[in-house]
RNA sequence: GGCGCCGUAGCCAAGUGGUAAGGCAGGAGUCUGCAAAACUCUGAUCGGCGGUUCGAAUCCGCCCGGCGCCUCCA
């Protein structure tokens, strides 16, 4: 069990040791909660929650953490647009969040922390910030990281300060000794929420949360911190100057790992560039699992791109993996593995599979080892092999698929309130059938078909399921 | 201007030195009353030009094209 994990830090593959033997440590960056989250974020949190499943998988204890932005200019902007305070919003939306992720099958996270319960924690810091000269305050103004005062600026997003001054800047706050420092403590002004502090009613500035929450909930240092690749800079590597300017040496976390962003019409999905689809309207056209299987088609660090075509690309090819699972009961399963040739296919393939992921989370290799067991287990049933070993390796499919988030099932028909009327046409249709009324039995199926409702015959009868 | 990523069959997408996984679409066939599903067969020399090497999609250089970050951002 030797797994590799890209870098950010140090741009390579390494091997994952954890700090502490058996346990992992991981800290991702949620959402801001100003608005409806979209499918961008919903593709990274699907991202860390596949590396938690294959980690736990791997028999790891993860502590998976991730926190909300709850207090920001944007939601504060919001809150006020809707004539509501900022703390309701942020309550709805994460509300939200939590119905939707469980929806796309997201796995909780261990603890969800958020920035406005950290208060204390993030003025303590401060504090220490400001006492070992890495921070300033400005009286009448903000709380400053001092960047000139960590030597490794920019490691982690391998540039210089010299060449980002250089770049073209606009509205450099005139209070800042460098262009590149960045506020840790937020005034207040009239009308915002804010918390007292030893420079005034304010706010935390964005970055200071997340070193907070890691040190209060994880621990000085962590084996894992995630987030989308649009993180690394500023926010990443302003977590990095401030947690290790008072972590005595230790590094904030082992591992950084960032995901590539989701693309709609060739450019980034964003909120504030309005190119984007919901979580809700992919939820609304039923494509959680879907989503999940395009997420796992690309590497979580290459960009990914949403459209159409791709959808429509991915649902077939989910739908090949639920066919080869189809009619699959676990009480069915022998306990004892059955020597055959099928079986063989199914360790063959979780070998694969497990290579595949320990090679730095290579879903699509995974997925591809996946298809191939498929397509054997199909095989051996068109030749008519017994039922338990196709069983067998039908539960050891579901079994890896489920490492990575999908349960490939159909919708349970019976949850359908047209089912038994479902049923009663597929009935009639038989009958037609064998009185070789074959017009009218092909007209029963075209218009089942054109509500949505698949019909298959084959030797043993007629079975329907719906057409996601 | 700086930093980084990408360009592989019609589409999506793995693959970092030894002659290209997988999926979708397409074509032919098997099965079927027909259809669907499934199965079998079927396709690329890897953006371009040079270089290193016995050998490169994989390493180096240049060029062309696309994207991300450098301001809030998963």
């Amino acid at each position: 069990m030797t797994i590799q994990i890209t870098n950010t830090m140090t741009g390579r593959k390494e091997l994952f040791e954890t700090i502490e033997p058996g346990k992992v440590r991981m800290y991702v960056c949620g959402p801001t909660v100003y608005a409806e989250a979209h499918i961008g974020h919903a593709m990274s949190a699907m991202v860390f929650d596949i590396i938690r499943r294959y980690l736990e998988y791997q028999g790891y204890q993860v502590i998976h953490a991730q926190n909300f932005t709850d207090v920001d200019d944007k939601i504060i902007n919001r809150a006020n647009e809707l004539g509501i305070s900022s703390e309701q919003l942020a309550e709805d939306m994460i509300n939200e969040w939590m119905a939707q992720t469980a929806r796309l099958n997201i796995k909780p996270a261990t603890i969800y922390p958020r920035a406005t319960q950290e208060i204390d924690t993030i003025i303590g810091l401060i504090e220490k910030l400001i006492e070992s000269g890495h921070a300033y305050h400005v009286p009448g103004s903000d709380v400053f990281y001092r960047v000139s005062r960590f030597e490794n600026y920019g490691k982690l997003s391998h540039r210089n300060l010299d060449d980002m001054i250089a770049g073209s800047r606009v509205d450099v706050d005139e209070h800042k000794e460098n262009p590149m420092d960045f506020v840790l403590w937020k005034a207040a002004k009239e009308d915002e929420p804010s918390w007292d502090s030893p420079w005034g009613p304010g706010r935390p500035g964005w970055h200071i949360e997340c070193s907070a929450m890691i040190q209060r909930h994880l621990g000085g240092e962590i084996d894992i911190h995630g987030g989308g690749s649009d993180l690394i800079f500023p926010h990443h590597e302003n977590e990095i100057t401030q947690s290790e300017s008072i972590n005595c040496g230790h590094n904030l976390a082992r591992y950084w790992v960032h995901n590539g962003m989701l693309e709609l019409r060739g450019e980034k999905m964003s909120k504030s560039e309005g190119n984007l689809v919901t979580i809700r309207e992919l939820l609304d056209m039923g494509g959680g699992e879907v989503f999940r299987f395009m997420v796992l088609g690309s590497h979580y660090r290459s960009p990914m791109a949403f459209g159409d075509d791709t959808y429509e690309s991915a649902k077939r090819g989910l739908e090949r993996l639920i066919g080869a699972v189809r009619g699959l009961d676990r009480r069915e399963v022998p306990d004892a593995r059955p020597s055959h040739e099928l079986a063989d296919a199914a360790d063959e393939a979780r070998q694969r599979f497990e290579a595949a992921m320990n090679d730095d989370f290579n879903t699509p290799v995974a997925l591809a080892a996946l298809f191939d067991l498929a397509r054997s287990i199909n095989r051996a049933q068109d030749e008519g092999h017994g039922t338990p070993e196709a069983r067998w390796a039908q539960a050891r499919l579901q079994d890896l698929a489920a490492v990575l988030g999908l349960k490939l099932q159909e919708p349970e028909p019976e949850s359908l309130d047209s089912a038994p009327f479902i049923d009663l046409l597929v009935e009639v249709r038989q009958q037609l059938r064998e009185a070789k009324q074959f017009e009218l039995a092909d007209q029963v199926r075209d218009r089942l078909s054109a509500l949505g409702v698949v019909i298959e015959d084959s030797a043993e009868g007629s079975r329907w399921r719906m057409d996601r």
